[in-house]
Parts: C-alpha cells; structure tokens; sequence
DNA sequence: CCGTCAGTACGAGTCAAGTCGAACTTAGCA
DNA sequence: TGCTAAGTTCGACTTGACTCGTACTGACGG
C-alpha cells in the first residue's frame, strides 16, 4: 500500500545486527538528523534503489572519503535507526530498516528515494 | 488527496512574506535539517494543528526562551523554506507553507503533524 | 515626542558534528 | 606465521549550531 520498497529476505543464522534503537524507540528529530545531509541521503537512496541482493558492505558504495569518516556516517545512520548494520567476517554491511521506519514514519523512505543531489554540488559520492 | 492540512486563506493586501527560497529549490537536506530539533518540531507541529485563524506571531507560542534565541529558529524555519513570515506592524507572523511542502515532499508534513515530543524531555515548549 | 513593545542584530561562549591521519583489530588466506 | 584487506578507535582540528545578554530598530499609543 505505502511506498513498496523491498523488504530484504533474511537467511536463517545471519550474525547478530549491530546495536540499534528498537522501532518503538525511534525519535523522528534523529532520523531527521541522520538524513539532512547529501552524503547520507546518498547512502540511503542507494541502498533503497540500488539494493540488488542483500545489504551492502561500506565500499560497496566507492564513497571517496578516508575509511574513518565513513565509519563516522554509518554508525551515525545505524544509532538513529535508519539502518541495521551485521558483521559478515570483515565487512560489516548495511540494510536500510525499511519495515520499521515504514511502520512508524510512513512516506519518510518515499521522500529519500525522490530525493536527488543539489545540481551544483561537488559530487560527495563517488 | 495526501494529508490535507488547511491552506490558509491570504486575504488582498498582505504584506509581502519575508526572503525564502522559490518552491523550485527548496532541498530535502534542508528541510531535514530545519525539523531534527524537538523546539522546531513543535513551533511547525503546533502551526499545523492549533492555527484556528491564519498565522502567528513569535509570542504566540509561548515558548520560554529568550527572545533573540526564537529569532534563531524562526529564521533558520523560514531559510530552509518550512514557513513563511510576514511583517504585520511590529508583529512577524509565522505559517507553514503547506502547499509548497505537499508539493515538493508529499508526506513529509504528516510526519510532523504526528510527531510528540520525548516523554523523559524537560519541556523544552512552554 | 517619548515610552512601550515585538522583534532583530551583533557578539561571545559553549558544545557537538564533521573531517581526517595514524595506529589498532581481526578474518581469511597463502 | 605472516600478509593483506575491511573496518574501528583514538585524538586533534575546524566548523557550524545553539544559547543568550545587550543594544538596537521601528510601529503604535498616549
């Protein structure tokens, strides 16, 4: 009915995720906060449209940025509750948490998705 | 069709609203950015749903902060083009542009209309 | 004309976020 | 056992938000 982004299939005996807020605990102020920048706007949008299998290790992406501020961006989306985050041996990789925002902020994934960088802006991605 | 929030109704003769971004260019990011503060929040949720008439000054509120701190966030609303303002006399009157909002980023204006401020948070409204 | 009142402008202090380099951790593989 | 690769952690720096006091502006009423 709402905007239908897949919802990823999860195998049985996947790790554990990361630590994340619980839905009934996601602030709207947080998640608002996590998305009002182009670089993590990208992330997400890519993730929802891009997101051909499963979820997506961090240079899955190619973000030209140093290792330790991609870190920075991908823990600051998973403690807001914008995504769910599982260590695969060394990779730890990404999924946006479609049902649970959906669930508690319908129409929120519809507007990342629509979403596109400012014309002008000095590509932050790639 | 989607949420339908009052328009309100813009008598002739208005005084002209004060600088804001065309809807053309307002940008996700943004708004995002506008609306990740509880005091924000609640100055755009309570426009939305306490306007009984057509917009409101600052002091309407009743927000218990200085004054030169409102001016911070009524500006930083309108720059990212949240609402518009216009200059009654020595009143600056604030409202949301619904249109433009339900236009740009459908969705986005129920979210904040549904939106409550932290149980445990010290009132940061009042 | 002078006070009052709504709100702005300015400037300073504080604090969190973003940015990044460098060192560390760990899985997998030869 | 030792290398490599993915990612974290730490610390330092910079930048920008937020907060607020004080001084200012400009409209209105006596």
């Amino acid at each position: 009915m709402s905007a239908a982004f897949k919802v990823l299939p999860e195998p049985p005996g996947l790790p554990e995720p990361l630590p994340e807020p619980p839905v009934g605990e996601l602030r709207l102020e947080e998640v608002l906060g996590a998305l009002s920048s182009p670089l993590r706007l990208t992330i997400v949008r890519r993730l929802l449209l891009e997101s051909e299998e499963f979820d997506h290790s961090c240079q899955w992406f190619g973000l030209d940025r140093p290792k330790s501020s991609l870190t920075h961006h991908f823990k600051a989306l998973r403690e807001a509750g914008v995504t769910r985050q599982r260590q695969y041996g060394l990779e730890r990789r990404s999924q946006v948490r479609v049902e649970d925002l959906n669930a508690r902020f319908p129409g929120l994934l519809a507007l990342v998705a629509a979403w596109t960088p400012e014309p002008g802006a000095l590509s932050p991605e790639l």
